[in-house]
DNA sequence: CTGAAAGCGCTTACAG
DNA sequence: CTGAAAGCGCTTACAG
């Protein structure tokens, strides 16, 4: 029904194999020839069958997501089709596709990167979390199937992943806040088995030791989950011992969440709090509210590159991982 | 390299033919062998190609999903990820994978669309948004490829879609708000080549009518896109005219935008305002910011259902469009 | 530079 | 109920 190579070569009075050459454009093939097999494809409208391609050449040309399940921001934050964004347009112009898959826990997430991979449906996969013991990682290195990851894993050995800079990042926001005469800096984290806030806890003891101030642990908290509530029964944790003068929060509906547990007994115009992620409500509720942008976008552009690139060369691949750049958007003009 | 359906007839004594017939299990196999074949497939732990499959059987099992590029709110709002996640749950359950492409502008979105047409690659197309003389839908027309539309479209004869009742939606908003004694009710609107905005305004007008308000255009704006800054505009724009005592937004961008121009000159305690989509910031930065929930999800599902339908069955679908229900989030307690 | 042939891993009409 | 064979629409090693 559809037009196929047959009905090119026919036209043009050569094999299907010339066809074939001509449309992959890698092997010589006289001017004259592909002229006329040009000439064929035009007047037929013909467009080589995508999926008789990736048989012949077993590679789907697709890239897979696996879209974590227990995120609570995945709906709030627009980290995650941001980051869709920067992969599908990098993948695009590199001519994969992107398929993906909600699941709602992580036995399905292994379920969904089982179906992936087992049919052959994506040439590699990529997550768009990892967390501490991740059975998916953990998987996919067992099978050995090509997979990079967004955000640094915990044995990063012979793994392709993008992240931040997460310690440096939150090490710089304490030591702004240091410079802006804080001594009384809170820490409010979650997820405390994924590495990034591992990793931001640690900045934020470093900046603290390096400007001679002990580290208080009854000034942190931590939970389980990025979600504004979480933030509120965290902060209230933190004031029943003693009232900061800022507030470091890893991810900015843990920050809103502080700032309505203080707001229900203080002024807050004295503290200054520093979220991630740059969310958009972080404009909202409490216009003061600076945050961490940590460039979604390019962390998934970033990732699908360095799966793409192992894609096509294999093991000879030059760089494992990728740091982005953050970007602190100070809507408080604490750094003076 | 791989395990294939030959090794599986090998071992299990039967032709490839017989294995094919158990793994789609549409055929009558006798339980022996049956039973052979899965013993052989446990132990080779096969998996079929679907790559392979899909050829065999002309379809991709893969649907495409065409991301507007024209959504000043694509990242603001929840819209577009929950539809991809009612999407892709559907279609999980149905046995079809989601592919997704990013787009620049329209001729990119057609390019995409060619892309995955003429190379077979989906088997149908979604798209989540109509605009009035909508390219891609004419081109998916042309081409007779099966597809469906989030949103009414312009023309909706032969056209699988799935939307909300904007008429109603809106009708019944300007209803309660009259009936809490609101006589000076603004309209702000976004995008006037979607349905969506016409049918919101004519419920608007509608519910005026009903209850002998008579319209007034001058209390109505309606600019190019939905976002705060134009909600901020088209707001100061009405002001000029006079102070409304009620304000109804198509998106809840435009809603805050209208609250910030509002803020401005009145203390908004007596001006009842409500948007569309019940975005997480609607609850922020002006707590009595009323919404109408529009349901992505569940727009999702039943957009993924359609085409599913379509896909399997054909020309003999009994229906060809799905209307979800929408919820009114009261957070005035305007409604008594 | 070009073609005939085998192959990618499935499915299915046909025959028995 | 089962198998041999042709076919889905490409690619590519081999031979010339």
């Amino acid at each position: 029904m559809a037009v196929t190579i047959k009905d090119v070569a026919k036209l043009a009075n050569v094999s299907t194999s010339t066809v074939s050459r001509v449309i992959s454009n890698n092997s010589k093939i006289s001017s004259d020839t592909k002229a006329r097999v040009f000439e064929a494809i035009k007047t037929l409208g013909y467009h080589p069958n995508e999926i008789a391609r990736s048989l012949a050449n077993n590679s789907a040309n697709v890239l897979g997501l696996i879209l974590p399940n227990n995120e609570n921001d995945l709906f709030n934050n627009p980290f995650f089709i941001l980051l869709m964004k920067g992969i599908s347009v990098y993948a695009q112009k590199k001519g994969y596709n992107i398929m993906y898959s909600f699941s709602k826990d992580e036995n399905e997430e292994i379920d969904i990167i089982k179906k992936y991979t087992y049919g052959k449906a994506v040439d590699g996969i990529i997550l768009l979390r990892s967390n501490q013991n991740d059975k998916c990682i953990k998987y996919l290195k067992e099978i050995d199937y090509p997979f990079v990851v967004v955000g640094r894993p915990e044995n990063p050995e012979n793994i392709l992943w993008v992240d931040n800079d997460n310690y440096n990042a939150m090490f710089n926001v304490v030591s702004g806040l240091i410079y802006n005469e804080k001594k009384q800096i809170a820490f409010i984290g979650a997820s405390t088995d994924m590495n990034m806030s591992k990793d931001r806890l640690a900045g934020y003891k470093k900046a603290l030791e390096n400007h001679g101030i002990p580290f208080d642990e009854r000034l942190t908290a931590e939970g389980n989950e990025f979600s504004e509530q979480n933030g509120y029964e965290l902060m209230q944790k933190i004031l029943k011992y003693k009232k900061p003068d800022a507030v470091t929060a890893t991810d900015d509906l843990l920050a809103l969440g502080a700032i309505k547990a203080l707001k229900e007994i203080y002024s807050v115009n004295d503290i200054s709090i520093v979220g991630f992620n740059n969310i958009p409500q972080a404009e909202y509720k409490y216009s003061r509210l600076s945050s961490v942008d940590i460039n979604s976008e390019e962390l998934g552009k970033s990732a699908a590159k360095l799966l793409i690139n192992k894609l096509l060369r294999g093991n000879e691949i030059l760089v494992n991982h990728l740091i982005i750049e953050t970007r602190f958007v100070d809507r408080e003009n604490f750094i003076t």
